[in-house]
DNA sequence: GTTTGACATTTCGCACGCGAAACATAGTCT
DNA sequence: AGACTATGTTTCGCGTGCGAAATGTCAAAC
């Protein structure tokens, strides 16, 4: 309340965007254990199974070096696999284990339920603009920035 | 791209908030080396110099734990100060150092800038749209969830 | 006055994410 | 073949944020 006008914006988009992560985690914590990131690997492996390391990374706009840990966990938790490509010995390629599956679908359904909130009294037409205002955040803000 | 539908809107608020966090600390550490969480703080007490560690942490939606490391840094960079609360024993008030009131100024033209580009490309009602949506959140995963 | 409970802050261990630098392998150019 | 560059991944050190448990202090009830 006392944060000034012209931090309006910048400060709901973080404090949204956490109370929105936080609250996946301890949805998923019951079911799992699973942080909103790993699931995040989750949904793209069982679209892209086999995909290179970087390729996820890429896919949910992190960078490689953040994949490489979130992977490491995720490994220590069974949920997936790491293999070496054989054409390539420097690529690593990824592979959801059985458990990791399971995850997947018994994680979907909270995404579900996580999604109808997030559009929750808002029309269709205010979600749109809510979507490409978000959007135009990935090329406002450019990863090799100035 | 290959991210199915019912995560767009979930992947888009995280993958744009950290867009714009790292761009700002990028832009910030040329002139000076602050980040996006302590430029919030120094923000705060520009109002509320002399406010608790707790105020602090309330007005910046983030858990008091969080705030005590945040100070700690930014007490280590010299631009905030802990001073004993003379009433209360407990309590912790944060001052503003000559530093943190000078980066305060530097950071301010800096945050114009932000702002600027948030809104950049979208009418006044559109971005209405995103602050209330944005608000929304704040409501609908609240922080003592279930 | 002591106990009891509320409150402010800190400590701890964890997950997340970044950039820079280090490696290792691949591919290319000569 | 040998040097050079590009690419995929990892390592390192840092900042950020959380929740749970610990600490110290206050305040009210007995």
């Amino acid at each position: 309340m006392s944060v000034p006008p012209d931090r309006r914006l910048i400060f709901l988009l973080n404090a949204g965007q956490r109370r929105v992560q936080r609250w996946i985690e301890g949805k998923m914590a019951a079911k799992g254990g699973l942080t909103a990131a790993q699931s995040g690997v989750l949904f793209f492996l069982g679209d892209q199974n086999g995909a290179l390391i970087g390729e996820a990374a890429d896919a949910l706009d992190l960078a490689p070096s953040a994949m490489t840990g979130l992977i490491d966990r995720m490994t220590r938790a069974e949920l997936v696999e790491r293999r070496a490509d054989p054409k390539d010995g420097r690529a690593m390629r990824l592979y959801l284990t059985d458990k990791g599956r399971t995850a997947r679908e018994a994680a979907k359904a909270g995404l579900d339920g996580i999604n109808a909130h997030l559009t929750e009294g808002f029309t269709d037409e205010e979600i749109g603009v809510v979507a490409r205002w978000l959007s135009s955040l990935q090329t406002k803000f450019p990863k090799g920035d100035s």
